[in-house]
DNA sequence: TGAAATGTTGGGGCG
DNA sequence: ACGCCCCAACATTTC
């Protein structure tokens, strides 16, 4: 059999890992390739922590691979342009009879993709391409009349009718023929290439490798999937299963973490409840396939683009950083500078008083959230940022303005959250420390920075000048 | 995966 | 005792 090539990546894993599995099926000697884009990722926003992210788990995948007689080569490249000569020169250097790799789905991925598969074309390589990140293929949750779901309800029904409690997971590969390759001039070491700097606390909080993602994934089904319909709003109860960062780059594969919420709790509310958050990821990601436009930076809903959003500078900073003068949207904005994560309600609530409240512009957040999450997938995000501006496919309803300080008092209420993210007000009280007094307000706390009432009349009076129509 | 404004009701204070 | 008013408390509607 021939020489197989794999190219890794949002799929840093042995297990489970289809293009891997597939290409090690006859013991094949087999070859393992990691391409670094830096421009393009920094054309995407990708977050310094991610990249650091990827650059940790590639170390690890290294180390497993090699246990399976599998090289992984290192290159790096600026943008997706160089990449398809790139893979044209490894494939006639290594004499490759055919190249596996798992679908990435945004649209320059896609594009970079069918030039690769052009090259392959060109110079007699085969190559097999495989769904990995969903756990129902592409187009393959339909209305009756054919059409892809426009809302998640409905979409949710039929994709569990679809999907089976035990999903089919490909076995991690046995050892292969050991092979030696001739060393390119473009091959890297992994070290070598551009990878950020990021803090010794973000890095011990997100610890790298498919084996840790396997011990979070027990950890979390064990027992706080089972309180999580409960526990999960409460940002100071760490009841989530801070899985997204794993997910997002293929560390552990969404049909892993499926099968592993069926079986390892009694079905429940709760793990029904955990089981559609990963229904939502899916879905955001069938929408940005079937209408593709949205990632570039369209509202879902066209008419929206006509509301006059709003361009302060200062503003715009004083939410980044968290010196908005709401404790709660400033613990959470904070807590995403400390960890490259924020806790899901948070991203509703801060999201909504940047686009409503401040009525600036949700693209500025969507670009600023993929600034600095570890988690940051473009479907995911946008549609995010979509449903709290009430720009997006059943998105939230426009009038239905999230309260920062209602939001405290009903999911911070002793304030924990909040004093552990703005140290300055942690003297205060209960009652006091969702909105301080101007009286209690410590020096360096700044005041609010908007009446939410005045804010509040501003962003509907932007929407109802719209067309009227339901559609909004 | 709201919040504010408005409407309704019923118990208690009080002349 | 009675009616009136006040205003929580709850319900409905509006955005």
């Amino acid at each position: 059999m021939g020489h197989q090539l794999v190219w890794f990546r949002n799929d840093l894993r042995v297990s489970d890992n289809p293009a891997l599995y597939h290409a090690c099926q006859q013991q094949n000697p087999v070859s393992a390739i990691y391409i670094a884009t830096p421009e393009q990722w920094r054309d995407h926003d990708d977050a310094d922590v991610k990249i650091d992210f990827w650059h940790r788990n590639l170390a690890c995948l290294k180390n497993s691979l090699a246990e399976l007689n599998i090289e992984l080569h290192f290159f790096q490249v600026n943008n997706y342009q160089q990449v398809p000569n790139l893979i044209s020169t490894i494939c006639q250097q290594w004499d490759i009879e055919r190249l596996h790799f798992n679908d990435e789905y945004p649209v320059n991925e896609r594009f970079r993709d069918q030039q690769v598969m052009a090259v392959c074309g060109q110079i007699s390589v085969e190559y097999q391409h495989y769904n990995d990140q969903l756990l129902l293929p592409p187009g393959s949750v339909r209305t009756k009349s054919d059409t892809p779901f426009k809302v998640f309800t409905p979409f949710s029904k039929q994709a569990k009718q679809q999907l089976e409690q035990s999903l089919y997971l490909y076995p991690a590969p046995i050892k292969q023929t050991a092979i030696n390759v001739t060393t390119l001039t473009q091959a890297s070491q992994l070290t070598e290439l551009t990878w950020p700097i990021v803090s010794d606390d973000i890095k011990a909080f997100w610890p790298e490798g498919e084996q840790h993602a396997f011990a979070r994934v027990a950890k979390f089904c064990r027992q706080p999937i089972r309180d999580y319909k409960q526990s999960r709003d409460i940002p100071s109860l760490g009841g989530t299963s801070r899985l997204s960062p794993y997910l997002a780059s293929g560390i552990i594969s969404v049909r892993q973490v499926w099968n592993a919420s069926w079986q390892y709790c009694e079905p429940n509310d709760s793990v029904q409840t955990w089981q559609n958050e990963l229904l939502w990821r899916e879905f955001y990601k069938h929408i940005l396939i079937d209408y593709p436009e949205v990632s570039r930076h369209k509202p879902w809903k066209p008419l929206t683009d006509n509301i006059d959003w709003r361009y302060d500078e200062q503003q715009l900073q004083a939410w980044q950083q968290g010196q908005t003068g709401f404790p709660l949207i400033d613990a959470a904005m904070r807590q995403l500078l400390a960890r490259g994560w924020m806790h899901n309600r948070l991203r509703m609530v801060v999201a909504m008083f940047l686009s409503k409240h401040l009525l600036i512009d949700w693209r500025l957040g969507e670009c600023w959230f993929m600034q600095q999450l570890i988690d940051g997938d473009l479907a995911a995000n946008n549609g995010g940022w979509q449903w709290s501006a009430s720009t997006g496919t059943d998105s939230v309803p426009y009038f239905r303005i999230f309260n920062p300080v209602t939001q405290s008092k009903r999911f911070d209420p002793q304030g924990t959250f909040i004093r552990h993210y703005v140290p300055e007000l942690a003297h205060l009280s209960d009652k006091e420390i969702h909105m301080p007094s101007d009286a209690n307000r410590p020096q360096n706390y700044p005041k609010p920075m908007v009446d939410l009432s005045d804010g509040r009349q501003r962003a509907l009076a932007a929407f109802k000048l719209l067309a009227t129509d339901s559609t909004i």
